[in-house]
DNA sequence: TTGAAAGCGCTAACAG
DNA sequence: CTGTTAGCGCTTTCAA
């Protein structure tokens, strides 16, 4: 292995000015620098980067943890990528398939210095736990922090205003009755979703339906289940706001392989405004999910003391397509 | 920072002592392992993995370079980090955007001993600027590798057969004129692609069609450009063949929009068979490109001497639906 | 079974 | 402008 010392012989000069050529640090006269950048190019020469990071104690690497690879994930972790890397960042991946030892030990790189922030999508772990990593780097997430002891930033953006948007529109198109098949019972989005269509409901005074069935819809499986609720309901609604347009094109999969005419017969939302949506033709609600993933990137940096880089906005779009009126 | 010398300190013994604890190496006493591990648990150590990794000059990380992040790459990508997961290597990412810098700044961290292997899913450079890397560590693609000088292994999988599946499968039901969209007229895919559709056509005594307007059709620019060269022809094919899913995804989407009734008017058949042909109900080739995903994973394992792992065969499988008769 | 000591490759004072 | 030197935190002989 060639090393900084092979250089400084080749190039008859010391290790350390070797290094002042490579860092751009100090002084180093024209000639020298001439004569050093031929011995790196001459024998080839990449500075080993272990010893560069045992050294510096960073390492210009961010770790993106996450308990899944699905469609939703990756349209935040593409943009974050991207934006990392326009910063000289690299990016090492988590998937730790919500096992919780497999969480900590993505944290433990922060502790190990292998990491330098930590783009949390999701989280396996109880915040007590993951809190105390903070001490070792910055940690962004995009959950929901309502506790203001954690000194976790976050992207987490409020459903409520988009769900809003979806239920005024449907209802100014015709639609008198609602099925919301939700996500996590425990997530603060579904919490905001269902608070958004309760009121909604207050104030067109129609009665709710009954969210128990179609809660906790987070998987194929239990998307098939919660259509099974609704091909045994007497009384079909007019429209299906889905939390994702997974869950979405799904249905609407089903749905046209049975042949039910969207949105004749009935309505479906998506959300999220992946590019399944457009593909598939279906009505979602864009939040400029990629700016969220940017937006991680950007507080990871301001954090490292890389920027200032101002936060962009997410804003609620509804994108009509064909399957709502 | 909490090192090594801190737990020695704390337990009453030499930090080799405790780097044999840590690595469950040499021989300890019960009763120290017992102490040391106690004194890690309450300082709540963590090795630097710099500093381990300068003196092992490995590091259980693979990297991943690819151009773009779509569909059919992260097919592939899961599958190799979940393999790699499980062998204990990490996973780092490089999204090249088809810079050839960026490419060689990646290349360059298997020198660095950053990256102990690379699974290199689509390349920038020649060939030729690649293969001195293999020097460093071993590297994986997908491209076909036809000169046998290289040392780079590879999953390439060549389409042929997969594509006589589609041919034959169209003409046994009934059709006899085809239009081909192929992908890089660079790549090995698309001319083993046009061998298969040529030797079809001498086969059945058919004549081919005009490759060039649908030659580099990889993005959706050109997709578009296809689609139009398909409305001026005045005798439309009875089957339209795509070289991957995405792009018979937005032909489908397009077809759709506009009516026009697949498969009675025409047919259409994708390649990857990725979830979106079963999301959007159209025929494509299986080749169980997650097993390639993993096979990369395990060739590189092998190159390591971590295995050996036996490589799982990829078999072409036509999975029918809704666009072919 | 344990400790002392050397050194992985690099950077940053400090001195000149 | 350049060299000397110390040391980042860890592992691994070698010796005890």
């Amino acid at each position: 292995m060639v090393t900084i010392n092979d250089i400084a012989k080749q190039a008859g000069v010391s290790a350390a000015t070797v290094s002042r050529v490579i860092n751009n640090s100090g002084y180093v006269s024209a000639e020298t620098r001439q004569i050093v950048n031929r011995a790196i190019a001459d024998l080839n020469y990449v500075p080993n980067r272990h010893a560069q990071n045992l050294r510096r104690g960073a390492t210009r690497n961010f770790g993106i943890i996450t308990s899944s690879l699905e469609q939703p994930v990756l349209a935040r972790i593409e943009p974050f990528m991207q934006f990392a890397n326009d910063a000289n960042y690299t990016t090492t991946l988590f998937n730790t398939y919500r096992d919780p030892q497999r969480e900590i030990e993505a944290l433990d790189r922060l502790k190990s210095k292998e990491l330098d922030g930590i783009f949390l999508i999701y989280r396996t772990n109880e915040w007590s736990v993951i809190e105390p990593y903070t001490q070792f780097g910055p940690i962004v997430t995009l959950h929901n922090i309502q506790r203001d002891d954690l000194d976790i930033q976050s992207v987490f953006i409020d459903h409520y205003e988009g769900y809003k948007l979806i239920l005024e529109d449907l209802w100014q198109n015709g639609a008198r009755s609602f099925i919301n098949i939700l996500g996590s019972s425990r997530g603060a989005n579904t919490k905001r979703r269902i608070k958004a269509y309760f009121d909604f409901c207050e104030e067109h005074e129609i009665p709710p339906h009954d969210i128990q069935p179609f809660l906790d819809i987070t998987n194929w499986e239990r998307t098939l289940k919660a259509i099974n609720h609704l091909d045994e309901m007497t009384v079909k609604p007019d429209a299906i706001i889905t939390h994702s347009d997974q869950v979405a094109s799904f249905i609407i999969s089903q749905f046209r392989k049975r042949d039910i005419k969207m949105p004749e017969e009935i309505s479906v939302v998506g959300f999220d405004n992946l590019m399944i949506s457009d593909l598939m033709n279906f009505t979602s609600v864009d939040y400029s999910i990629k700016e969220q993933g940017r937006n991680a990137c950007r507080l990871l940096l301001n954090e490292l003391g890389a920027g200032p880089y101002e936060l962009m906005p997410l804003r609620f779009t509804l994108i009509k397509r064909g399957t709502t009126k």
